[in-house]
Parts: structure tokens; sequence; C-alpha cells
DNA sequence: GTCCGATACTTTGACATCCTACTAAATTCT
DNA sequence: AGAATTTAGTAGGATGTCAAAGTATCGGAC
């Protein structure tokens, strides 16, 4: 698999400009798809052999930094922003293979609280230096462009941050 | 829904500089993460109205840009930097919903080639207006950072490009 | 001229995500 | 208290992604 001889976002700007108009923030979007991908890539496999997911290592790693040790699924979705039946399915799945205990709220019955099991913190300890072992997929960029592309990368995020 | 009162990733940073150790890689690829799920929330709910996702979008303004009219599977997955079975997913459903052409390539029958339809060429045009009307998502930065942001980004892209 | 490795695509299965709709429980309002 | 509303989670379906395995075709080596 040679890949291409040419950038193709490079490209595509180029015909972009060309054809339809300014292209700065196509270029940019399409960019922030497939880094995601490149590194969504790397993360899974790093954490692979554990036998979980990133999505899931992420799950893992809110519940054993939660003071209580564990939390309702709302809580979940809100600090990963994702969506409740995300959740619901990520949960399913920690908790058949024995990473995560689930059981019902007694002080409120509608809630669902998951929380770690030791095999659970095992995985996730082990995840965790795997993933530091890489950088977390982002060894090819300094610390100082990467504290860089977190602000920036702030500022978009915030925009749907309170909301 | 009112979300939360405190940013879930900068907190998550805390804790884990204070449990596990430098947290800058970490927090980047968790915004990293988020930042893709919202734009492309925003893209495809741009495009939705006209039946398409975002996925979709780029594989019509590729077909509208390659100079023979049709591309080889294969080459869109390379130019795109997709799995060979996405490609086939995708085109899949372009092709149901009539808006790319599918046929054998008469010079070497393994490949596949696909064209747009008109149908095609009109849908894209449409949603090329959507998303030029929304930034791509994009809206909430400054064209400067924009740059700023693709610079960066491109390193990690090329990390694997040549591959 | 045939065979065998490489290439192009598809099939099947797993995963994470979203959306719409639904059930159950709590809270609010009358 | 009882009804309406809101909140928490689940069920089912769609999408896009990857991985592994399979089929068909091409092209070069012998």
């Amino acid at each position: 698999m040679p890949g291409l001889d040419f950038d193709p976002i490079e490209r595509a700007g180029e015909l972009w400009e060309k054809h339809v108009g300014p292209a700065d923030s196509m270029r940019l979007a399409t960019s922030l798809m497939r880094v995601h991908q490149l590194v969504l890539a790397e993360l899974d496999a790093a954490v692979r052999p554990h036998g979980i997911t990133f999505a899931r290592f992420e799950v893992l790693r809110l519940l054993s930094f939660s003071s209580r040790g564990s939390l309702p699924l709302s809580k979940i979705g809100q600090r990963l922003m994702v969506h409740p039946t995300s959740v619901t399915n990520v949960i399913d799945r920690l908790t058949a293979d024995g990473l995560v205990d689930r059981q019902v709220d007694a002080v409120d019955r509608r809630r669902v609280l998951a929380s770690l099991t030791e095999e659970g913190r095992v995985v996730l300890d082990a995840a965790t230096e795997s993933l530091m072992r890489i950088d977390f997929g982002l060894h090819a960029l300094p610390a100082e462009q990467q504290r860089a592309a977190f602000e920036i990368l702030r500022v978009l995020r915030e925009t749907d941050f309170e909301r």
C-alpha cells in the first residue's frame, strides 16, 4: 500500500479554491476528520491487547476518578459528551466483560450506577500504561504544539459546551 | 439539558496529573475526540436536508473533482484515507439513492469505477452551499486560527501519510 | 502457456455513535 | 392526592468505521 504521491487534502483545497471558493474551513474540517481517525486508530490499537477500546477506556478512567467510586450513566454521558444510548451500549459491554458493575441507585431508582470491578481497575491501569507509552498517539507533536492545539480546540469545544 | 458547570476535560486533566502523570497529550487526545464529534454533528446536520451525510458528501466532492469524472473505489479510499470496506459501504448507499453510478472498469475488470449522476451533482452543489453557509462548523474560529490549526494537524496527518 | 503472488473489491462481523420512540420513576402543579 | 411534566435509562434501527476472510482478476515468473 504505497499510498499517494501527494497530500490529498492540499490537493482538494486547491481544486476547491479554483471551483468553489475559499478553502480554509473546508481543509480544516477534513483535516480534523482524518486526524481523528488516525489518532483513534492508534489509541484503539494500544489498548486492544487489554481487551478494550479507547471509548471503553474513557469510561473506566472516568469511573476511577469519581469520588464515590460510582457514577450514574447520565453523568458519564454528560462528561464524555456522548448520547445516553452510547453510554448504555458501552456499559453493557463493559459489564459483560466483568470490568464494571451496574446497580440501581437506591435513592433515585431511575438511576443506574456504574462502578469499577477489581478486574476493571487492573485493566484500566494496564491500558493507561500502554497509552502513556505511545504518548496518546501524539508523539509526532512537540509538547509546545500539543498545548497550542489544545487551546485552539478548546474554542470549538466551548461553543457547544454550556448547552 | 443544562450540561455541566465545569469543563470535563480540564477536570480530567487535573485529576490525571494528580494521580497518573503529565496530562498534555491525554487532554489533547480527548479534545480531539470531542471536537471531531461536535463538528461532524454540525456537518451532518447541514447536509441532512439534502439526503446525505458528510461522509457521502466527501465522496461526491471527490468524484466531482476527478478529471475523468470517475474514480476506482480504491483511489477514493486512498484519498479519503478510509478502509476499502467503508468505501464500498458508502458507494452502495449513494448508488441506491441514485447519486452515483457504478461500473466495472473495462480495462481492469477488478476495478469498479464510480461516477456522479446528474442528480448527484445537483445534490453536491446544494450541499456545498449549505456547508459554506455554516463555514464547515468552524464559525467559532477566526480565519487566522483556522490556518494555525490546519498546520498543526498537518504534522499529525503526515506521520501516517506516506505509508 | 500455466501457475502463483499481488491487487481490487465484497462479505461478514464487531464496534461506537446518533436518532426516535418507549418504559419507569421522580417531581411539580393544581 | 392525583395528573401532567420532566428525567433516566433502554430498545430498535441507521450510519460509518475497522478487521478478517473470501472471490475475482491481473501480471509476471517459470
